[in-house]
DNA sequence: CCTACCGATCGGTAGG
DNA sequence: CCTACCGATCGGTAGG
């Protein structure tokens, strides 16, 4: 199905400077016209990779996936399942959501906000998407209780639910205000709850420096 | 500066369609045309009454805070200040939410991440619509501390913090996956956070009941 | 991949 | 408050 090594390279920098867009504009801001004027080639050309406005909210939803895999999930398999992989995880986010990455924060949270409530294939793609990343928390923490390392009532669901919680919230504070304070909001209250679960019974490498510095 | 009270509420019923649309399309997805459309009316006569698609937008944004404070902020000043008056800010929010008094969930969400990345009035307007209602719930959480109702060391700014993360993380996941569970988890995250950092020297009416039934 | 164009809709205005 | 219109931009197409 991939086309020419060239074609693939071009797409993929459309792509990339279509999710930028859409991270601050969102989805429906991204428009055929200024996208094509941004890459400095002609509309109908830019068009014809793609067929329709469509088909290209989606692959540029597919594109911000792949980015948001390597900043964000694989740092964190990096590290041996348990509590230590679960605080890197949060930890990657925190950082993808300041460095900018996207220059409007967290493409899943513009174009989430965006669609939650039109339907269509591209809310389909994006709610997709966030039910990937929720169960892969969930995965993540069931993994550090089934290891001993959270007390053996931790609802994995609820967990994640609060952890994403922590994570959205400071990039959406971090934005509205510019106020990077939030990012250590975040921090501390990840860090207070996972303690607060943790049965401190294993060795935590990586996370321990965590929980030593500055727990409020 | 009021006109005629014809006038008023002719423009008051304007604003609600306008704020109903927006908190599903945002207010960039807000058009003029199609609320006239929608209203049965002019376009030019709807026009005529703001001057401006920004005059419009800012003035959605001012009539969203008056049905958010009738519908959150003033069910919970009904009860006197303490942990009471926190959770009930809380279940308020969260039954506004649910109950979708906008179609969309939640105005604020919706526009605040639209605009949070684009400079201008409207986002300074919404900006300070949000801060206004962060301060509200750190104050509520304050006058509950020096009530003695939480511990000497919590800190209002971060409880404040992740209680808002609780709610409008279940406003996000509900509309997204259409899933009424998203308000139980916050519900029981923040009956948990509230529990954690309640001292229990103190009578809680309307939270003791929320703090007995379901404590997981 | 380009130029040139299509109808529809946008925010906004003229004139009554 | 209406009809009728403005230029700009939208997604999409024709033709090369």
């Amino acid at each position: 199905m991939a086309g020419r090594p060239r074609d693939d390279r071009a797409r993929n920098a459309i792509l990339r400077r279509a999710a930028d867009i859409a991270s601050k504009d969102g989805l429906e801001g991204l428009s055929i016209g200024r996208l094509a004027a941004d890459l400095g080639v002609s509309k109908s050309g830019l068009f014809g990779h793609f067929g329709s406005k469509e088909e290209l909210q989606l692959a540029t939803v597919r594109a911000a996936a792949g980015v948001y895999l390597d900043e964000v999930v694989q740092p964190a398999l990096a590290l041996p399942p348990g509590l230590g992989r679960v605080w890197r995880l949060c930890d990657s986010w925190l950082s993808y959501s300041q460095r900018r990455v996207f220059p409007g924060g967290c493409f899943f949270f513009t174009v989430t906000a965006e669609f939650d409530a039109r339907p269509g294939r591209v809310r389909d793609a994006v709610a997709a998407a966030a039910l990937e990343w929720s169960r892969l928390v969930t995965r993540t923490v069931e993994e550090a209780r089934r290891l001993g390392e959270l007390t053996e009532d931790t609802g994995a669901d609820q967990l994640a639910f609060e952890l994403i919680a922590f994570l959205e919230t400071a990039n959406a504070v971090s934005l509205l205000h510019d106020d990077p304070v939030a990012y250590q909001r975040a921090r501390t209250a990840i860090r207070n709850r996972l303690h607060a679960a943790a049965t401190g019974s294993a060795a935590l490498p990586g996370l321990d420096s965590a929980l030593q510095s500055g727990h409020q």
